[in-house]
DNA sequence: AACTAATAAGACTAATATAACCTTATTTAT
DNA sequence: ATAAATAAGGTTATATTAGTCTTATTAGTT
């Protein structure tokens, strides 16, 4: 029940070019070191990204990547969407899922509540607001890292699921 | 983002035990047939449950499963917790997670939000209430079972990530 | 006391999903 | 041409999830 580093790593990559001034190209490679990712890695994510048609790439000298759509209307639901794929927290709740029960089914319903209740909050901040508030933060560099920490704005690498840090 | 399997046989076994009469066991085998579910992974669903508080287990001739508590004081959310941990959707959630921006990090308040959400939602309605749904519904026998198309009343099997049913 | 039917527990294996890496294209500005 | 960038896809590594197997332990019945 956690979203993907993937998405974390999407998520990431949205907040860093909805900053930059409109339309100039940033490089994969300038995101992978200021967020510590890997860069192969993350590459793969952008390529998603671009055809979920989130962002758009240039390749080559000057090349790079800017948003494809206007900052304020994408959000991180639109981003776990684009990673994950229709979002579903049980498989009944995919569209096309058959089940007999499925229209009387109350572990369904409520499922399907829950599930809405949190794409709801996901929705409701777009990267424009993102950005602006990461606007002023002091961004990494090496010295402040540690894996083990991560989290949205400096942070690296995800806790390991049962690793509670003191 | 996805209960796990393992999650939607606790929630069976919950429906099951609150739907019979007070204090009579129920064996685990007939739970685990009667949902087509393998046995001695259930058994082992059945011990994390026991550890939970939830259930309560007797050994020998006659024993059985049975709740721990009261079938109206239990919620769908309460089983995820048991069987997953303490939710987090994302590892900055965890409340020891240490974070430098934590306190001024939008996205870490979107998820907490967004998180919340669910859980109230998987916390509004009991055991004792899906009990009384299920009630009257006709129990999968073999000839309507289907292993590809789960759902939480008749089903069984978890349908593939991208698995869509036509 | 012996027997039998039940769960308990933990080690082990298998399957799947996630994350990361590596190599070779392809594109574009200079 | 050349250098600098992304594109693409195959491969490996790791983590998580699911399931099995074996041996114990418990409790009722005879």
């Amino acid at each position: 029940m956690q979203i993907t580093r993937q998405t974390e790593y999407a998520v990431r990559i949205l907040i860093e070019l909805a900053g930059v001034p409109d339309s100039k190209m940033i490089r994969s490679r300038t995101v992978a070191e200021k967020h510590q990712l890997p860069e192969k890695f993350l590459n793969k994510t952008v390529q998603i990204l671009v055809r979920a048609g989130l962002i758009e790439t240039r390749r080559g000298l000057r090349g790079g990547l800017r948003l494809a759509v206007p900052a304020d209307s994408v959000t991180i639901a639109d981003v776990l969407t684009a990673i994950e794929g229709k979002v579903a927290i049980n498989p009944c709740l995919h569209e096309n899922h058959y089940c007999e029960h499925k229209s009387d089914c109350r572990v369904n319903k409520i499922l399907q509540r829950a599930q809405d209740a949190m794409v709801a909050e996901l929705s409701k901040e777009t990267f424009a607001d993102l950005a602006r508030e990461e606007a002023g933060k002091n961004f990494s560099t090496s010295s402040d890292l540690r894996r083990d920490f991560a989290c949205f704005v400096t942070s690296v690498n995800r806790q390991q699921k049962d690793r509670v840090v003191p």
